[in-house]
DNA sequence: CGATCTTTCGAACAAGTGTTCGATGATAGA
DNA sequence: TCTATCATCGAACACTTGTTCGAAAGATCG
């Protein structure tokens, strides 16, 4: 996400940006103080805050950092793709590929989603609210295309969302499967559940093969 | 859950657990500070100290009570029945009753677990592992039987529990659709989604129709 | 060098935190 | 009524919190 050249405030803010969100993902925006920050960042207390003016608005830093990349590389991959299937596809690989890389700050997103106030709050929200108005959208579009009737897609979006964000709290890069086999399995799960089946293999859905990740098991051929 | 004969005692307890599951449920473990409770629970600071002896053990009490009620109705559900379908829509029908009848309690379960620390978090985390278990020898038997294949079961299940408790974020008892209509609409994603639709109408599944809770309306059909 | 920004820091402050302690009222059995 | 246990409380303590402020160091450039 840098690839550009930027100053020597800017990497320095970024380096305490993610510095920051690590602390904040393993101890809780709370219960981390701005001294563990401090520390973790190795700066002093008082020269924080020439970076962010509140604890407050390095939260908020974090989050809107995190949320305009999500949000910028879907749109950069959605565009020219017609079939709904497959920008549902390419969503979710992208909001898990880029979890998974991001754990910290995802974590950071989906967990302190509520430890910001105001206006602050606000301006997340508003992003927040796009995207999921997104998603919702290509459902609907989806159940138009394949008439599906009767499904909440509020509803069905917000549990897509449910099972991709609440991975923070369990998925281990480590032991479990990979980023692609994670995207397959939720793309899959919900496709099929949402679709009941009736188009899966129209709009170029096979297992993953075509995804845009770099690395590419399928766990569901064998 | 009450309904036995509980000494004066034990009816106090209760009811300061519940304040407080509300007081954390809408500041937040760590923004909420024991004056709060007091001020919540009309107990003096000090008084609260009677009824356990730490802020962390109050909100232990707090996960245990609530965890204990969900799982201990799971099983009292789920004895007798023995077609895993059946079984699996039942764990997800108690699971999202009790969070819709309980959204404080289930969102300081769900949004609290790491507040928790120590001794008291191993405790916790021996119950909610083996409700986890539960659900992932659930999905290996419903495997088993229906010769799916290369699926993660381990997975599948947390994706399970995204979908559910993710909805402490967004559900809203006033605008969205009601218990049984959300439980429908997970069992159906969910189930369909992990059988690949070939045995749905086997194990008596069809569209929540049987499902003990009170209220049923299905949304799949219409 | 000297001047003007940019960046960093130590020290301090005011407010709020969880918890303790000894004492007081309430309750019930003898 | 005396007594022992239960339940509640006010006041205080020791400590941590986020934030500020003025000064100093570093960098940039004429």
């Amino acid at each position: 996400m840098p690839s550009e050249p930027q100053s020597k405030y800017d990497q320095k803010l970024v380096h305490v940006l993610k510095t920051s969100a690590r602390v904040f993902a393993d101890k809780g925006y709370h219960s981390t103080s701005m001294r563990d920050i401090s520390r973790a960042t190795k700066m002093s207390l008082s020269g924080l805050y020439y970076y962010f003016k509140s604890k407050e608005e390095l939260l908020f830093l974090i989050q809107d950092y995190c949320f305009s990349t999500v949000i910028d590389e879907c749109h950069r991959l959605l565009t020219g793709v017609d079939d709904p299937v497959r920008r549902l596809k390419l969503l979710i690989e992208n909001h898990l590929n880029y979890f998974v890389h991001n754990m910290s700050e995802m974590k950071v997103l989906s967990h302190e989603a509520n430890s910001i106030t105001g206006d602050l709050f606000r301006k997340i929200n508003i992003r927040k609210r796009r995207y999921v108005d997104l998603v919702i959208s290509l459902l609907d579009e989806l159940a138009r295309r394949y008439q599906i009737k009767g499904v909440d897609t509020r509803v069905a979006t917000l549990l897509l969302f449910g099972m991709m964000n609440w991975s923070y709290n369990w998925y281990n890069p480590r032991k479990d499967v990979d980023v692609a086999g994670l995207s397959n399995h939720v793309t899959r799960l919900f496709l099929s559940g949402f679709l009941g089946d009736t188009a899966l293999e129209a709009g170029g859905f096979e297992a993953g093969r075509e995804s845009h990740l770099a690395r590419e098991v399928s766990i569901w051929e064998q």
